[in-house]
DNA sequence: AAACCGGGGCA
DNA sequence: TGCCCAGGTTT
């Protein structure tokens, strides 16, 4: 038996396709950010840490960061190669630099063995160590140009305002959110559909002072702002 | 399912 | 001051 709360229904399914379309048109006419690790061309080494510089973490804080990590540690080997207590230091203005310095020196660790790559398949992803569903997601996106979603607090926000809250208090464990999730990115370019969408996020459907008012979407937007 | 990590940004 | 941030791991 399937119920209501677990299976993304059709109607939901329409309003999302129409939110994607709309932020798609919304970003290819300039309304999103642009951030280092965006640029073409950037590799996925470079593309791989940065997910772990931006857990828990604002995207403009990494950016800031950005090419002093870099300058540092140009590539897995500078990575694997750097005493941890040095990683650490290095990454204490970020915060959380205990677990980064762990996770960024066992992927660096995982990729010395397998001359770069990763896996995949999902299920393999997730056994590579620092890689949880988000991660694995970006690797699949980036690495293989699967279609895949970036489901994070904000792409979070944005379908639950937008459709209707999720019913279990992680993202992770939502079956719901999970699919409805993946249906807003079905069409399009994968990157720039998920991109849109955390700008989207970040720049209207904030958090705490969500911008109604000049949001585009609004009108079929099932939170209303007081 | 909930706790934990953590410094910085922002209201 | 208190909440929030492109999560993963441990309990």
């Amino acid at each position: 038996m399937s119920s209501p709360d677990t299976v993304l229904g059709t109607g939901e399914k329409r309003k999302l396709t129409l939110l994607a379309a709309d932020l798609a048109d919304w970003y290819r006419q300039g309304g999103g950010r642009s951030f280092p690790w965006r640029e073409p061309g950037t590799p996925l080494y470079q593309l791989v840490c940065v997910e772990v510089l931006l857990q828990r973490t604002r995207a403009e804080t990494v950016a800031s960061f950005y090419h002093r990590f870099f300058t540092r540690f140009p590539g897995w080997q500078d990575l694997a190669e750097a005493p941890v207590e040095v990683l650490e230091e290095f990454l204490k203005p970020l915060g959380l630099w205990k677990r980064r310095a762990a996770s960024l020196r066992a992927l660096a660790a995982y990729a010395a063995k397998h001359d770069g790559m990763f896996p995949n398949r999902y299920e393999e992803l997730l056994q590579v160590p620092a890689v949880g569903q988000y991660v694995a997601h970006a690797i699949l996106m980036f690495q293989h140009g699967e279609r895949f979603p970036l489901i994070d607090v904000n792409m979070a926000r944005v379908v639950e305002r937008f459709v209707r809250p999720r019913k279990l208090a992680d993202i992770r464990h939502d079956p719901w959110l999970q699919q409805a999730c993946k249906w807003l990115v079905r069409r399009g370019d994968p990157k720039k559909v998920n991109w849109s969408v955390l700008d989207h996020a970040a720049l209207t459907c904030r958090a705490r002072n969500p911008d109604c008012q000049s949001c585009f979407v609004s009108s079929r937007c099932a939170f209303k702002a007081a």
